[in-house]
DNA sequence: CCTCTATGGCGAA
DNA sequence: TCGCCCTAGAGGC
């Protein structure tokens, strides 16, 4: 494998469809593109925009929409597994299921000249759960569903806080509820509630502004962390591995965290083993002692 | 070989 | 809350 892209599996939350954004375009935008469906469950959403002009692709939360000439947008949704994963050079042989590539420079013209070119990108879309064809409307509608982006600069927190504040669903719950906030998955849920001293299942409401305030910023800078080296990395600097002496992670997940499966192993901060609990189908991780259990002044009394 | 699992999200009960 | 879809690597027999 090769390009930008490369290295450990990526975990598809928001930093990797932001940073795949900006991929396509650094190898794309402008040009016009040979897209094809070597796999064949997607021949005619290709055929339509094969051989036109790539515009621009954009991610907002976990979802990314390439746009083409006349209008029409490639919708792409990576789900659990899928992957994105974009090559300079010639195109080498597809293996596997690949759903969807994209060749630049096209090796035709619009008029179906052969075109010269010195260099060549392409792009293998495999495993995506959602790879449409779709209009300006139809992306809209998809984008009104979903809150706030932390990595989109005209985001608006105070619409995270005033649906956090409402709600009396635990904030583990919250911050993956993709219309409250958009982009964050299972590894920057468990790392940011860690990192802001909440117990997973504290209710939404009984949260602060500030506290509220405080994990949109922190979300802010660790996923623009993320967009720009490819893997979630949370751990403050007195608690990497070289700061304190132990065994990086090794594993496909790349980065250095404090929870996020590391059931049983020791806390970095207290010592304490981390536990788990399976919320709404998703593991959830957390350590008892810096999170504890969240007592209501009614409760305590 | 087989089974299990995971970073997500949808629709049916 | 459950089952289902998509893939790939790990571990068991």
């Amino acid at each position: 494998m090769s390009g930008p892209l490369s290295g450990p599996a990526e975990m598809p939350e928001g930093h990797t469809l932001h940073r795949l954004a900006q991929s396509i375009n650094e190898h794309f935008a402008g040009q016009v593109v040979e897209v094809s469906s070597p796999q064949g469950r997607f021949v005619e959403s290709a055929n339509l925009v094969d051989g036109t002009g790539l515009v621009d692709a954009q991610a907002w939360g976990k979802h990314l929409f390439i746009g083409f000439e006349a209008h029409r947008w490639i919708h792409v949704h990576l789900g659990l597994y899928g992957t994105f994963d974009v090559h300079t050079g010639p195109p080498a042989p597809s293996v596997g299921q690949v759903r969807l590539r994209l060749v630049s420079p096209s090796r035709k013209g619009p008029d179906g000249a052969a075109l010269t070119v010195s260099s060549t990108s392409y792009a293998d879309l495999r495993g995506a759960t959602t790879c449409d064809m779709i209009t300006d409307s139809q992306r809209a509608a998809v984008i009104a569903r979903l809150g706030p982006d932390p990595l989109r600069a005209d985001s608006d927190p105070d619409r995270v806080w005033a649906r956090i504040s409402r709600s009396r669903a635990p904030i583990g719950a919250l911050l993956m509820d993709q219309t409250v906030l958009a982009g964050v998955g299972n590894v920057y849920r468990a790392e940011l509630l860690f990192r802001h001293r909440l117990h997973p299942l504290r209710p939404g409401s009984t949260l602060r502004r500030g506290q509220v305030g405080a994990m949109w910023q922190d979300l802010v800078e660790l996923m623009r962390a993320g967009v720009s080296t490819g893997r979630v990395d949370t751990v403050r600097e007195e608690h990497t591995p070289e700061a304190m002496g132990r065994e990086p992670r090794r594993d496909d997940h790349g980065g250095e965290v404090y929870v996020y499966r590391r059931l049983g192993q020791p806390c970095h901060v207290c010592g304490s083993k981390v536990r788990t609990e399976v919320l709404a189908g998703r593991n959830l991780f957390w350590c008892p002692k810096c999170q504890p259990k969240f007592r209501s002044r009614a409760a305590a009394q």
